[in-house]
DNA sequence: ATTTTAGATTGCATTTTGCAAGTGATTTTT
DNA sequence: AAAAATCACTTGCAAAATGCAATCTAAAAT
């Protein structure tokens, strides 16, 4: 049973940000969701970097928790669920963006120099498309 | 003597971030430093969260390592230190300018009205006056 | 010279993480 | 119909990170 602190450290919004995604895997997750089109539990298993399945599991159950994320049964197997992003988790589209920028910058990524200037020059409809996206996935 | 991971988890900009600062305290120095004058470890240590003094120091040596900040001399007392942001540290602040505004929109966070106001209307003039600042701080 | 202050470091208990193995409810294969 | 595989977890346990109070060292103030 995951914990959800409901006594806040302060009203500060970073650290209460901090609070819902400030770890080393949950904002993976909600990239896999939102450019990766990963919606199960073991796609995001099998997401590259190796997260743990408790770890994974206690993830998700909080992102729900905080109406980041929506658990919903599989229509075709009963056994899977379909995760989906809120439109909560669907608008931290700009803070991935923002991550994805400064990380190329001044690191060195995987990230493709041609998605990056459609980032950087067409930074709305970027983002307006990963909502079309999302719409579109919302039945 | 805190640990710098050299080995990444994979190549994905997001990843590689969140292995800087996916954790619960560290954009808070950033925002510290950012957004609050604040420069010395005592004035981390008393902002407002409740960071251990232990981890502090470890996330501060870890930011220094990354080059996300500058740690010189205090000129008036050799028992301080001033941190500052690099160039890299400074360029966080779209990232940090996001997150204040998911926070603002999907919480209830003291983020004033009228600077979010600002935050989304003036954004590039926003982002500007922070550099302006931060460079003014470079000597 | 003594006390106070700043910036840590240390020791220790608690919590979180990582990893391998296991479980139980479906599906798929035979 | 029975057996095997798949999916989404859960459990047990060792290792690492965190939180907390106390301690330490160098420099500053008295």
């Amino acid at each position: 049973m995951p914990k959800v602190d409901r006594q806040r450290r302060s009203d500060c919004p970073i650290s209460i940000s901090l609070e819902i995604f400030g770890d080393r895997w949950t904002l993976l997750i909600v990239r896999d969701l939102m450019l990766k089109g990963r919606t199960t539990f073991g796609e995001f298993l099998d997401g590259g970097e190796g997260i743990a399945s408790n770890v994974l599991a206690d993830r998700l159950s909080r992102l729900e928790a905080h109406g980041v994320v929506e658990r919903r049964p599989h229509d075709q197997d009963g056994r899977r669920h379909i995760y989906c992003l809120t439109e909560k988790g669907i608008e931290l589209a700009p803070v991935l963006l923002e991550i994805i920028l400064w990380a190329a910058r001044h690191e060195a990524t995987a990230a493709p120099a041609s998605e990056l200037a459609v980032m950087i020059e067409q930074r709305a409809s970027y983002l307006a498309d990963i909502r079309t996206r999302w719409e579109q996935g919302q039945d």
